[in-house]
DNA sequence: CTGGGAAGAT
DNA sequence: ATCTTCC
């Protein structure tokens, strides 16, 4: 090679806008214009919101209780989180951003990173491509910014959103883009992907309080000083693309389910049918991954936030063997959940977490490996019966089939006063279409 | 009356 | 293990 310089890294991010209240939207679009708040699990508060609710000052996370009185007044609409649902028009959007890059990153349910190097099209045209194709074909709005590094992606996007002539698109071909730079200087320095509250105030004690004296600090300082990620991300600020795009992620290192309970409880029993729900659900992400776990991990707590006696422990136990088991996982699951629990005490929240995850690859048992089948035995047909609810589970509906009943009105199931139907996922609400 | 899940650094 | 960050 010679001193040609290395072909422009292009990232773009895409994001969707308000994602869970435009959801909402596509099967009822009475609520267009409207404004939207969605709750967060068991109603607690909100966790997205229409622009139209952004514009009456709702913050974020505001209490669900605090937003009840005012919902007369505005108009304000509230729903219960509906995952089936927005995690169904999320694959629908990912789907269409396929079409437009071989390396899609699905980095959260709202967002997507695509490698957009050397691609023949322009980079503007393919953003305003994918602005446009994502709404028509899957009726949920997106912004989507491009840049030379993931970093400097996020705060495109930003723009894309933020700025009205833009239309929702936004690109920087290089890092030193006059307009860019502008921005920089005025982006606080908490803005940045990756600088959260903590590292911003430190970065503010060190005199560094905007975007751009961040990119022009000296990385070895800055590793020294502070950590790597902070010096990781100033490099991005400058465009070295260091954060790849990564459209293969390794399976997950460890899975949980927990919840609060709709009231705190002391019953034990209603603590076991908890961690047996959870339980169950954190296996079936298990096998759905193709992983198998080698410890298991029960965790309780009462309530913080409240006065009298507190107890949060956790504890993690070793499996015998690395397994994908619900039986089994759920067996000592309930034997640590017994040790963990304290008579007397209100516990607020049980979960589950599985530990230690390892790739699982099915052994190929030739017709004649008699050994190793009759050893297995067992294994096999337990396999074939997680295997088999799986697959009724995916096809009914969640926990259609499972160990023990699963109370509709338990204690720790979530509270969903205002879940609007779930349109694309369960035969029993896909919506009517009445015709004259 | 204020969420759940995961990763990675230290 | 605990802390921090992200969404």
């Amino acid at each position: 090679m010679s001193t040609d310089a290395l072909p422009q890294s292009m990232v773009a991010l895409v994001d969707c806008n308000n994602f869970y209240a435009s959801c909402e939207r596509v099967f009822d679009p009475a609520l267009i214009g409207k404004p939207i708040g969605v709750l967060s699990n068991n109603d607690g508060c909100v966790i997205a919101r229409s622009a139209e609710l952004k514009a009456l000052n709702i913050e974020m996370a505001t209490p669900a209780f605090q937003v009840y009185p005012l919902q007369n007044r505005f108009g304000i609409i509230l729903r219960s989180s509906n995952y089936a649902l927005y995690g169904d028009l999320s694959s629908r959007v990912m789907q269409v951003l396929d079409s437009f890059s071989p390396s899609v990153e699905r980095y959260s349910i709202d967002e997507a990173f695509l490698d957009l190097s050397g691609m023949q099209d322009s980079v503007s045209n393919i953003c305003q491509q994918i602005a446009c194709k994502v709404p028509i074909y899957t009726g949920i709005p997106v912004s989507v910014g491009a840049a030379p590094s993931k970093t400097l992606a996020k705060i495109a996007s930003h723009l894309a959103k933020k700025q009205p002539g833009r239309q929702n698109v936004c690109v920087f071909e290089h890092a030193d883009d006059p307009e860019l730079l502008i921005w920089l200087k005025s982006l606080p320095i908490e803005e940045i992907w990756g600088i959260g509250r903590r590292l911003g105030q430190k970065l503010r004690q060190a005199g560094i309080e905007t975007a751009l004296q961040l990119r022009d600090t000296d990385h070895r300082w800055l590793k020294r000083n502070f950590n790597v990620l902070v010096a990781r991300t100033a490099l991005e600020l400058k465009g070295t693309h260091c954060i790849h795009v990564d459209d293969a992620p390794e399976p997950r290192q460890n899975i949980m389910c927990s919840r609060s309970f709709s009231k705190t409880t002391n019953s034990l029993a209603e603590l076991k049918e908890a961690i047996r729900f959870h339980c169950q659900i954190a296996c079936e992400k298990l096998r759905k991954q193709n992983s198998l776990a080698q410890a298991v991990l029960v965790t309780i707590r009462t309530n913080g936030n409240r006065f009298g006696p507190q107890h949060k422990e956790a504890r993690a136990y070793p499996l015998p063997q690395a397994t994908d088991d619900t039986a089994l996982i759920l067996k000592y699951a309930q034997e640590q959940l017994e040790l963990l629990h304290q008579p007397g005490l209100r516990y607020q929240k049980a979960g589950v977490m599985l530990l230690d995850l390892i790739p699982h690859r099915p052994m190929q048992l030739g017709l004649f490996q008699k050994e190793q089948a009759s050893i297995s035995e067992q294994g096999q047909k337990r396999r074939q019966l997680m295997q088999t609810m799986d697959q009724l589970n995916n096809k009914i509906g969640k926990q259609a089939v499972g160990f023990g009943l699963a109370r509709k009105e338990a204690n720790w199931q979530m509270k969903m006063a205002h879940r609007s139907p779930r349109y694309t996922t369960c035969w029993q609400e896909i919506p009517v279409v009445k015709a004259k």
